[in-house]
DNA sequence: TCTAGCTAAACCC
DNA sequence: GGGTTTAGCTAGA
């Protein structure tokens, strides 16, 4: 397994690669020696930078039919446009707290934008702390033209 | 305002 | 295999 990093402005990510696919993406609140990793990382700091809106790299996830079928949807949100967990669940016809569920499973934030997914009357959690949350709509939001 | 019910799959015995 | 847990939401009191 190959191990790319990432620096941002409030702190590192890392993604975990293997057989050139992607199969996890970590975030953390510190900073470390950036990892180069080919289309990986690149595409990741170009998201970063604004210049990119989709991640368009192989991933590899083994999962549940409805988990599925929920990260597709999602992947499906335009960029900078939020959504919630309560719309999700009614358009997919699952319970929201299936919803909440499968996000808080997601091994592959940034590529499935779990971020883009907002409680009705909050923001809610985000792997890696809801500074990464608002750090990430914040970016996206800036970018929208 | 507060409580109960819904409901899928990872995770731990 | 079975019980527990989890980033929600709605309806009824």
């Amino acid at each position: 397994m190959e191990k790319g990093i990432v620096n941002t402005e409030i702190g590192s990510i890392i993604v975990y690669v293997k057989d050139n696919k992607a199969i996890k993406i970590e975030f953390k609140n510190e900073f470390l020696k950036e990892i180069e990793l080919g289309i990986f990382t690149s595409q990741i700091k170009e998201y970063f930078e604004g210049k990119r809106k989709k991640l368009l790299f192989n991933v590899e996830i083994n999962t549940g039919k409805t988990f599925k079928k929920i990260w597709d949807f999602v992947r499906e949100i335009p960029y900078g446009q939020t959504m919630t967990y309560g719309q999700i669940a009614k358009i997919l016809n699952v319970n929201p707290r299936v919803v909440g569920f499968a996000m808080s499973k997601n091994p592959l934030p940034i590529y499935i934008p779990c971020h883009r997914v907002v409680g009705k009357n909050d923001i809610h959690g985000f792997t890696g702390g809801r500074k990464w949350k608002e750090y990430l709509l914040n970016l996206e939001s800036s970018q929208q033209y």
